[in-house]
DNA sequence: CTGTCCATGTAAGCGGTTACATGATTTT
DNA sequence: AAAATCATGTAACCGCTTACATGGACAG
């Protein structure tokens, strides 16, 4: 239930329209809550029932036309609420490890190589983009509260892209040590250890 | 689509019935790709019917009866051809961050740097939980090719655990140094620098 | 006036989550 | 016999994804 939270933060920092929103949501906020178009105009409606947003009055509300829309005291006040409220943290999730691990027992192991090597690419540039946005809007000066903040959670970024291009690059290597394919496994169905 | 596929891996690994995948998921593979139980026999019942797996031939199939199931070759196929195929890896989203960005515009942080304590003690308690499962199941010996893409995955867990406690660890630092709650944010709304 | 953005939306489907239902087995 | 547990399932809801639809503004 992190989406209208989001938005709620968005329009908090800068009253917006969908679409503009949309744009916020594909760079800033994006990094760590990705959101269609339309996710947004659906959460915007329902933002607007339930009286935390409203819409700035315009000349014509009409289809087509662009509405903006801005935080009311009652959904700046859910947004505290919300923000302080404890939440347990989401395992983390990954298909990578389950196709890791499947590759393991059908003894086929090249497919995921090259994927991981993609995967490591794309890790990479993700870290350079991070490490570039740090130097550009992260610079002495700009430390108020609001500014370590998002610093914060840049950092975060840059160290998880960093762990995974790290750990992307050792099992490469230690692919690289493993025989090649087709040596399914003949053991003697050995108890697994189930780790 | 993880989902089938872990199934069929967990099947290959040791044919079990529903119950037995449901206890499966909650340890080993669970620590990557999580399901509840229902997840699981609607997954099984999809799996039979695309001639993926069949049940194991038994006395009585009834309801509330055991029922145990084996991967088919053309399941192996599919699993085989999954794993080779490229995915895009999944962009990082976590609630966290979200709360932490809006703590910053509506200016309250106690509430959040309360759960980043408890969040920071999970972290602790899993990356331990992780490291003890290395100490016992991955000591020397132990290296075919099945043990140490197994192992890989396991310091995959560990070393995101790392990082988690590190970084949360230092966002508790800064969060020392930041100013008390209530100096809610009345700078001239310059431009946000949207990183 | 045709095509191309811009901007806001609708509809269908899927996976995941939660709550509940029911039969079989074992325990006391 | 009652209660607890094992084992399999149904039903409803919700968020996310993808594809498609509609209307206005503007360029050639």
């Amino acid at each position: 239930m992190s989406l209208p939270h989001a938005i709620l933060t968005a329009l908090l920092e800068r009253p917006s329209s969908g679409l503009e929103l949309t744009r916020r949501f594909d760079r800033s906020i994006g990094y760590f809550w990705s959101a269609t178009h339309q996710q947004i105009y659906r959460e915007l409606g329902k933002l607007e029932g339930a009286g935390y947003i409203r819409a700035l009055p315009t000349e014509r509300p009409a289809r087509g036309q662009k509405k903006s829309y801005e935080v009311l005291p009652a959904g700046r006040e859910e947004l505290a609420r919300w923000t302080s409220a404890p939440q347990d943290p989401k395992p983390w999730r990954d298909a990578l490890f389950v196709r890791l691990r499947a590759s393991a027992v059908v003894g086929t192991t090249t497919g995921v190589e090259d994927d991981l090597r993609r995967h490591l690419s794309l890790h990479q540039r993700q870290l350079a983009e991070y490490e570039e946005i740090e130097k550009r809007d992260f610079g002495p000066g700009r430390d108020t509260a609001q500014d370590r903040l998002q610093h914060l959670i840049l950092r975060a970024g840059i160290d998880l892209e960093t762990v995974w291009t790290q750990w992307l690059a050792s099992a490469l290597e230690e692919f690289g040590r493993l025989p090649e394919d087709g040596g399914r496994e003949e053991e003697p169905e050995r108890e697994q250890p189930e780790s």
